[in-house]
DNA sequence: TGCGTATTTAGATGAGAGGCTAAATATCTA
DNA sequence: TAGATATTTAGCCTCTCATCTAAATACGCA
């Protein structure tokens, strides 16, 4: 999980949410989709940035590619962030 | 503090550097660049950056301009995230 | 006011990102 | 195997971003 990768991965905002939309449980390639308006193609490559940054798995089922969140990479996020709040502006993450 | 100024503040890592760097206190536009290897206005353009995501803070001090981290935008960074780790990744921010 | 220092702004350039359509690949089912 | 469905890859285009140099602005001090 290159830093680089990780943070260059969630500055884009249709990666950000289809992170937010995989909170709630893995969803295919296809349905993620349907929740933006951007062709499949342009989504798989949001996926793909996803993936080589190692913020989502991917499991395929029959036809269809399972999306899901890798949490604990999710977690290294949380630690990078921190190191760059200062001492003061520690918070409890509430999730 | 609009979230996608945030996110677009921090993909770029001279940027994360410079927050870094502010957690151990102030320091000048000057002092600040002399850290990188990148021209004074590229690195006033990346200044600009984090002013404008109100990551960072600007206070005139005789010819020169002092940044200081803005704590309190950091605090709501820190949420941001946690709007992306589900509740199973939940950690203590660590700083 | 005039000069030196500190910083930002203007304008140009090259690389990279995200978008699209069309084609390729993988899987299921008849 | 043929056809339908799901997803990715390839190729192209446009726009944004980080960078640079040069010029402009702001301040302190003689």
């Amino acid at each position: 999980m290159p830093a680089n990768d990780v943070w260059r991965a969630l500055s884009d905002p249709t990666r950000r949410e289809v992170l937010r939309l995989l909170r709630d449980g893995s969803r295919t390639a296809g349905a993620l989709a349907e929740s933006f308006d951007v062709s499949k193609a342009s989504m798989s490559h949001h996926f793909g940035v996803l993936k080589s940054a190692g913020l989502v798995r991917t499991e395929r089922r029959g036809q269809s590619i399972v999306y899901s969140l890798n949490t604990s990479v999710m977690e290294d996020v949380a630690t990078l962030l921190a190191g760059l709040v200062p001492r003061h502006a520690a918070k409890r993450v509430k999730t």
